[in-house]
DNA sequence: CTGTGTGCAAACATTTTGCAAGCAG
DNA sequence: CTGCTTGCAAAATGTTTGCACACAG
């Protein structure tokens, strides 16, 4: 939940986004970041969906929210990420860059940031003469709570 | 390409599955695995389909494809990868651990294994109480082939 | 007003499933 | 023979697109 800015921030940097490309500022847009704000760290379109559909009285189409991701996602305002078996989800994209370590059993994601780690991937990049624009790492296994239930 | 076992023992390592769980040894089945084991190292289901129509007289309908791919997957004779924008793909399972570095704009894989990087994980896992049971770690950029080309 | 945005439904792409016929054991 | 396998086509998912109307600027 530590987002790096408030609500407000985000709004502002989105509608500067819209502005830029000469976007319209639409109710719907409106409502689809306020649910990725306040809505879990982590979802896909669908779920993202049908949580606007419980919490607003809106009724916005499946479209427009992919269609809102995508311009987001181009911005640089959320991330992707592919999840192997769960599928591929979006977060939210303000945060300092970080990376995930999943629950095979129950779905949850841990957040982690490792420095040492990121040093380490940069000079394997290197050694390749690859030119790193990003990268993935994620740790499967089972979390310390499963761990616990499942005995 | 440097595959650990040769294509005799990964057979015979595919009957006795095959044994294992009362399965039936298809012509189909050994198309599929031969394919699997001298075509590419990285492949989405669609395209080993496509290859094996190619290479083979055999048709082989897609369904049998993905039905054996998942047994595979299942028995760890294969496994599976999500590569982002460029969608879930498989790749042969007999090697030794190993992580990927993906250009982004020409899709080569480069695969590489890094001890330090490993034992670091298995630190942040360990601090997190996370019981790890697998890994994936990709980092994407432009290779060193597209940045000379690029410029 | 003008051109972008939206909802809807149709179109796609990918993967899974049901079924009758085929074939391994 | 028996029951697992297969190919085919239909179904199920997930995502994108075309279109006419709505609406922000």
């Amino acid at each position: 939940m530590n987002k790096a800015v408030d609500y407000e921030t985000y709004l502002d940097q989105f509608k500067e986004v819209l502005r830029k490309n000469n976007l319209k500022y639409t109710k719907q847009r409106e409502t689809i970041l306020d649910a990725i704000y306040h809505y879990d760290t982590h979802f896909s379109p669908e779920s993202l969906h049908k949580k606007i559909q419980e919490l607003s009285e809106e009724k916005i189409g499946i479209a427009t929210v992919y269609r809102t991701l995508s311009l987001l996602e181009h911005e640089g305002m959320v991330t992707s990420i592919s999840f192997g078996v769960n599928g591929k989800k979006y977060e939210f994209g303000e945060k300092e860059h970080h990376d995930h370590m999943i629950c095979d059993q129950c779905g949850t994601i841990i957040e982690f940031h490792d420095e040492q780690i990121e040093k380490l991937q940069e000079k394997v990049a290197k050694s390749h003469n690859f030119k790193t624009t990003d990268h993935i790492m994620q740790i499967h296994g089972i979390c310390a709570e499963c761990q616990a239930k499942g005995k």
